[in-house]
DNA sequence: TGACGGAATTGGAACGTTCCAATTATGAAA
DNA sequence: TTTCATAATTGGAACGTTCCAATTCCGTCA
């Protein structure tokens, strides 16, 4: 029972006009007659036609599909990142490869090779820790449009699309010290990357611009997790001079924070104030509302995408570092006043 | 500054053999000496040769290519979903098209088409709401294997894994009605769902089980996310009879339902049990850690993925019907036995 | 009637690989 | 030396499409 495969050929003869004629309505084209276009489309469904588009792309050595590679797929910043991708792309036709990597820069060589043997038009990368330049390298090199997304990679000379990190710290480390908080922790993540180091300049600047001091203990690098928030926020508790609030890496730490504080019988937002980062989709429903710095993920991913088929469409475009604008979204998880917060314990 | 796609002539012109050699070299065949073997090689490497699994795909009319379509990506569920079948296709040299429908089915019905003109060799299916056998069966028909996940659908002649969602709610139910609760609801996801009858019986069952009355009122729908377990709760909370405990219906809900109850100043776990369903990861970290009957995300990804594999080397398989036990993990969120509860409150 | 021009259609080559059958090289046995 | 088997290599056809140049069709105009 093993199916023929049907041709245009087989459609061909089916509407006895030539396999070219063929094509010709396939592609939409005006040059053929109204009558056999649709004799042709009659004998497409007739048979269960399905288009080869393997085939073609070999011919036209051109494909409609791009890849999406992204470091972990199970943070639901990348998830996210991912549906917005693949609402631009598919409703312009393409399909998308996605591949996770899970920070192992070796998976990573291995999906960007198989994307490139699969022909990808179009390559969108949130590349795993310690990517490099020359990991991109052949990538680049080959005229594959590139568009990094969330990490840069310093000398890559490819497109790349960030969040203004440094930023969106500093407006959120502002806003805790407008409200009279005087000892701000920057809890989690991992210190070697940009997107921490971006985030906790943007700290520390705000800090120094109010003339506060700036203490090492009070940055507390973990992995960028609900986990890591956990461990965070103890390690913070243990300081003698405990912070009263706190700017975290992302939403997952500032959620862990909130679940470490509550371990300890404080409230979030009441009785400490956290600030996370990114606006995730549950930042708005938990309880309390956290209150962070929103980077638009889907909104993100669309952009990216846009910026890909952008390039793709013109052959290859310059590189274009574009840095997404950020903006703070107060809810309630940093509280109020700290003076009102006060008389409400006492 | 176009550049000319290097291929196998090319190659076996700088290695000096011919275009036949070249192709048995990249297949690993063992027919080729040793030493051309080398030249080969060195040639690829010179060349910076990229395989095009494009052309090779056409000749063999066989792909590497695998698809996957789910109905929401944004739930962590799903994303772990895919996760898992990512890692598995991956180290089987497989690349996987990945595709969110949003519950559309008429995104999933172009998107299925889009992955048929590619060519892939086989699907898995997360259907969107409302998919019926008929919209399977040129697929099907096609010969193509499928694999059906989390959502069966009556009468599609297709392979599925699903989760046992009515013994994972009765062993939950048990449980609680072991810890000394007489009012038990089951909270959120959408009635019109076979996932939600199924998971809904099986609560009715533990209960019946228990001589215990069944009240319509104590079943309450929502949507399947933490939006939808907030307004659930609510409502619960509203009856006259109020619940002392809930099984939800899926995690997110489980969430959802924990922040509603702090927002009336009700912690779960001690004041009100609550158990999820599907145990994502953010069960095991968050305050109070979810108990929740564990359906393991990714563990399923994993062998629906290898199903499907196995089907697409076994050319056509029979379709299989896997339903995956499922087990109840008790953390924090239902909280002691009752009367503990009552003495500890008084 | 013949020439012309635009619209519609067509055959064949090409894309980069794999597969098959055929060929050549190598060495051992007669 | 010839013969044979085995190992290694090879040319050409094929996969299903698109593209190009060429051809046919048909109505109009001189």
């Amino acid at each position: 029972m093993v199916k023929e495969r049907v041709t245009v050929i087989d459609i061909a003869h089916a509407a006895g006009v030539s396999k070219s004629t063929v094509s010709l309505v396939l592609q939409g084209s005006s040059l053929v007659n109204e009558a056999t276009r649709a004799k042709v489309n009659a004998a497409i469904r007739d048979l269960g036609y399905v288009y080869n588009r393997g085939a073609a792309n070999l011919r036209q050595s051109r494909s409609k599909i791009i890849g999406i590679v992204v470091n972990d797929l199970t943070n639901s910043f990348f998830a996210e990142l991912a549906v917005g991708v693949d609402a631009v792309v598919q409703s312009a036709g393409f399909v998308q490869f996605l591949a996770n990597t899970g920070e192992k820069i070796e998976r990573q060589r291995e999906v960007v090779a198989s994307m490139r043997e699969h022909g990808v038009s179009g390559l969108i990368v949130s590349p795993a820790r310690g990517t490099e330049a020359a990991d991109l390298a052949p990538l680049v090199e080959s005229g594959i449009p590139v568009v990094l997304v969330v990490r840069d990679i310093a000398g890559a000379e490819v497109s790349s699309l960030i969040s203004d990190n440094h930023a969106g710290a500093m407006a959120a480390v502002r806003h805790l010290i407008e409200r009279g908080h005087q000892r701000i922790a920057f809890l989690g993540g991992f210190p070697d990357t940009a997107v921490f180091e971006a985030r906790m300049r943007g700290y520390r600047d705000a800090l120094i611009e109010a003339g506060m001091p700036v203490s090492d203990a009070m940055i507390i690098g973990s992995a960028p997790s609900r986990a890591g928030g956990v461990t965070a926020v103890e390690q913070a508790m243990m300081l003698a001079d405990r912070p009263t609030a706190a700017l975290c890496f992302n939403d997952a730490v500032a959620f862990g924070v909130c679940d470490g504080l509550r371990a300890r019988r404080l409230e979030p937002g009441a009785d400490f104030a956290v600030i996370g980062f990114d606006d995730v989709i549950e930042a708005k429903t938990a309880v309390p509302a956290l209150t962070t710095v929103s980077v638009d993920p889907q909104g993100m991913g669309q952009r990216a995408a846009e910026l890909l088929l952008k390039q793709i469409k013109a052959g290859k475009a310059e590189p274009e570092a574009i840095v997404g604008s950020v903006r703070l979204v107060v809810r309630q998880s940093c509280g109020g006043q700290v003076e009102r917060k006060r008389e409400a314990l006492a």
